[in-house]
DNA sequence: GTTGAGCGTT
């Protein structure tokens, strides 16, 4: 019972699978269970998370045995606040192995002929995406990044998500690579890592800019001298703050502030 | 210790 996806899936022929999103991180099966127990038959739990690190990634499947039961749970649980968190329960759309998904229900047994394309998964692009985002990023150029990016133009992104991406993509690129880490991400940020030591070689390549590199020691300097003073005297007991810059502060500096203060 | 859109393992 409180095995839930230890052993991997037990029969999803005749289960319904349930999305249940916007969970905390510390959630566990064992915490949803008694929530979803109680309103039918949970066959099975689980929860995805990284395989390195351990942690959950947000989100859990919880399999009922029969539809009513999940309906009626998707109903009752969506929008309960489970661990402090409001948690979101829908019927999955994506089965485990690839397979479509009817209502919840797992259909393996489904046909091509009896449906063929009913209606293109924006949403399963996503996290394919970050992922040959990141990998392509790195290993290719930047002319096929451009391509690649018109490429997937065509499907036209939803607003918010559209922004995000070229927010991030424009950020990391001119600004600094921290936004990812700082932003939090980190779920995938293993693999991204992998990736990119891997590459890493291969990029260098491909850029061929050894003349390129000057992170403005200018600035650097200007930037070190601001926020530790410590240069100057630990003990500036003695009241006199002209003491300690006796060198010019900055290619910058500001007279008018120092007319001020001293009228 | 943090984070927060989304669809899954033996």
């Amino acid at each position: 019972m409180s095995h839930f996806g230890r052993t991997g899936p037990p029969d999803i022929t005749d289960t319904y699978s349930l999305l249940v999103l916007n969970i905390t991180f510390r959630t566990t099966a064992d915490d949803l269970f008694p929530y979803f127990d109680k309103y039918g038959k949970v066959v099975d739990i689980f929860i995805p998370r990284n395989r390195r690190t351990g942690d959950s990634r947000g989100f859990a499947f919880v399999r009922y045995k029969y539809a009513d039961e999940a309906q009626k749970a998707v109903d009752r649980l969506d929008g309960k606040v489970v661990d402090g968190r409001e948690i979101t329960v829908q019927f999955a759309k994506y089965g485990p192995n690839a397979e479509r998904i009817d209502k919840g229900r797992i259909s393996e047994s489904f046909s091509k002929s009896s449906y063929r394309s009913r209606s293109r998964s924006p949403r399963r692009r996503y996290r394919d995406d970050y992922k040959d985002r990141d990998y392509k990023r790195r290993s290719r150029s930047r002319s096929l990044d451009r391509y690649d990016r018109d490429s997937r133009s065509r499907d036209r992104y939803r607003g918010r998500d559209r922004d995000y991406r070229r927010r991030s993509r424009s950020r990391s690129r001119s600004d600094s690579p921290d936004y990812y880490r700082g932003r939090g991400r980190g779920r995938y940020d293993d693999e991204r890592r992998g990736r990119s030591r891997s590459q890493s070689r291969s990029r260098s390549m491909d850029s061929a800019s050894p003349a390129r590199r000057s992170p403005t020691p200018r600035r650097s300097a200007s930037l070190h001298r601001s926020p530790s003073p410590r240069a100057g005297s630990p003990d500036r007991h003695s009241g006199d703050r002209r003491s300690p810059t006796p060198h010019g502060v900055s290619p910058t500096d500001r007279p008018a502030d120092s007319r001020s203060q001293s009228p």
